[in-house]
DNA sequence: CTGTTAGCGCGTTCAC
DNA sequence: GTGAACGCGCTAACAG
């Protein structure tokens, strides 16, 4: 018997339950079901009883429960937003317009970094499918075969940015970077620049554009782009670094330099100012972005402007279009770039 | 009848049902509990139904459903972060850091951006709440009477960032930007700077530095700060106009000028260059938060540094700490920061 | 080692 | 306008 009341005592010490709509409704003298109508359509319930409820849920504390109801009603209104790197404010800065968008229309998201591992990708492709989000966004197209498959059978929308390509998953929202790369070989050339160099970031896209770049450049003035540098990310410190390496390599004056982003574009106007040196007479210095910084920096910055806020509230309409269901959403759109001719170049 | 038949052919439109464990143990020939058993704790079940199990899922696709999960056992391995702003590299790289830790645990952040409103942080905790986090994170310590007494109905534990406090909700882990700024001041004093002016972002932790640091040297050197000038967030645009702006108060030569950012500093660097200032000869300059970049501006950049990696990190042990509760958990965490002299001033 | 039985807290029918 | 019954897919006791 003692036995058994110190079981008891055990059970009571956890901690009192969470206020639920049953304890509303009962506090309220309704039903679990008229609580839970009262908040999801509060034009069902009586006026007199919604105030019933209303003052019950602020008496409680009641905090609704959206783990029951995503279970019961199979829909989370949760979408999962997968990007390589939160600190890189390129991504962050979509990121942040496509929740924006997602939540005024009662979305949360769920984000998390991939890094730029595919294979570490459809991990948490799994891991953020187990909870079961209404929509995907993905950064970019190459995926594992695996994660392609596991969210087709997902059966829900996904969509791709950054990128286009013809064969999507789902949906895709970007621009191609191959072209955006070749309008800025087009741009060094019908300035007047005969000499080309690359400083450029490991990741694909920005490989992707550095050669773009080259092959244009190469096709247009019939010279090969000589000077190339790669580095592991972008830094300004990796800018300055790239300079030095482009100097190592006996870069000719007056080169015209792309760089994969406005950051290390940014590096390398520090150290050419740092060195004394003119841009862009001495150097012609290229970024990509148009980050907010680059019409401040000095010399400003010329560079390949890219719509960041747009590419995520473009990415959050055609889910929510696709919610709805009312129209097809198209599969791929380009949102485009645009030259930005400043003083740098 | 036909009527039947049709309402019939409709029901089965519903796109066919996502495989659940029954499934995957129908097919494997044992229970659906045996399918849960062989998830959560592989060692509970033989090795030959373990490998009928595995067999099954990968032949069906299933993917667990963390909800239903997460409601039968009343625990998310979700946690709720808040932060005023994403795309600010300053909080996301405590977040990134905070995320790693925790994932590496097990567990999924739920970011959200609050702005600066405790308002609107307050709304975005009931949301949060709602999906059950097992912990939540928050920004700072100001938060409205109704979102503290939220959290503590809550009953989880709750991590406030960035800043300490006496009485915090439940742990804090941060450093006292009184100390820091005053610190600032100090080094300010002792390096021969008997002028000083304040450049600063609006937001409550920056105004605060700032009033920190013109009390602390104005009270060592008995002159009070004579200029100051107060922007809407960091940008480089707006450091170099704060420059400019300070120059309009007729700004002394060789004033030691306090930003509350590095970013904020830097754009007064380029400014000053861009004037054919010296740096730190005409106006000395010191940022805040020790950016990555902030070695590599030119000239490098006086700062205070923070270390944000730390900041979140700590906070996800002293959560994991807390769900073990094996040991107590402090809750002040102060870890620090560091006056980093370079050449701005 | 495996299966049975109960819920978890809500939304979704249906009745009334 | 309101309530009873059921089920969402899983975990948590138990029993065998």
């Amino acid at each position: 018997m003692g036995c058994i009341m110190d079981t008891t005592n055990l059970t009571r010490k956890k901690t009192s339950r969470r206020v639920t709509m049953e304890d509303v409704g009962k506090m309220a003298g309704v039903s679990q079901v008229t609580v839970s109508r009262a908040l999801s359509d509060p034009d069902k319930v009586s006026a007199k009883t919604l105030k019933k409820i209303t003052d019950a849920i602020d008496a409680t504390g009641f905090v609704p429960n959206a783990i029951a109801g995503a279970l019961a009603s199979q829909k989370s209104n949760l979408v999962s937003a997968l990007v390589p790197s939160i600190t890189n404010i390129v991504y962050s800065a979509a990121v942040a317009s496509f929740s924006s968008v997602m939540r005024e229309h009662g979305y949360q998201v769920l984000l998390s970094e991939t890094g730029f591992d595919p294979a570490d990708e459809e991990a948490m492709i799994l891991t953020h499918l187990s909870r079961r989000p209404d929509a995907v966004l993905l950064t970019g197209i190459h995926h594992t075969a695996k994660a392609r498959k596991m969210l087709l059978a997902s059966d829900i929308p996904v969509v791709e940015i950054w990128d286009v390509t013809e064969s999507p998953i789902d949906i895709c929202v970007g621009f191609s970077h191959d072209k955006a790369a070749a309008m800025a070989a087009e741009f060094a050339v019908s300035n007047g620049y005969g000499m080309a160099a690359t400083v450029s970031a490991s990741d694909e896209r920005a490989q992707r554009r550095r050669n773009a770049f080259e092959m244009r450049f190469a096709e247009l003035t019939g010279t090969k782009v000589e000077y190339a540098v790669q580095c592991e990310h972008a830094s300004l410190a990796n800018g300055r670094a790239g300079l030095r390496a482009l100097q190592g390599q006996q870069m000719t004056p007056g080169t015209f330099v792309f760089c994969s982003s406005d950051v290390l574009a940014h590096g390398m106007l520090i150290e050419a100012n740092a060195q004394g040196l003119t841009v862009p007479s001495d150097v012609a210095i290229m970024g990509f972005g148009d980050q907010e910084f680059a019409a401040h920096t000095e010399p400003s910055l010329s560079t390949v402007r890219v719509d960041r806020a747009k590419l995520g509230s473009s990415a959050a309409m055609a889910l929510l279009s696709r919610f709805e269901n009312a129209v097809p959403v198209a599969p791929v759109n380009d949102i485009g770039f645009e030259i930005v001719k400043r003083t740098s170049a």
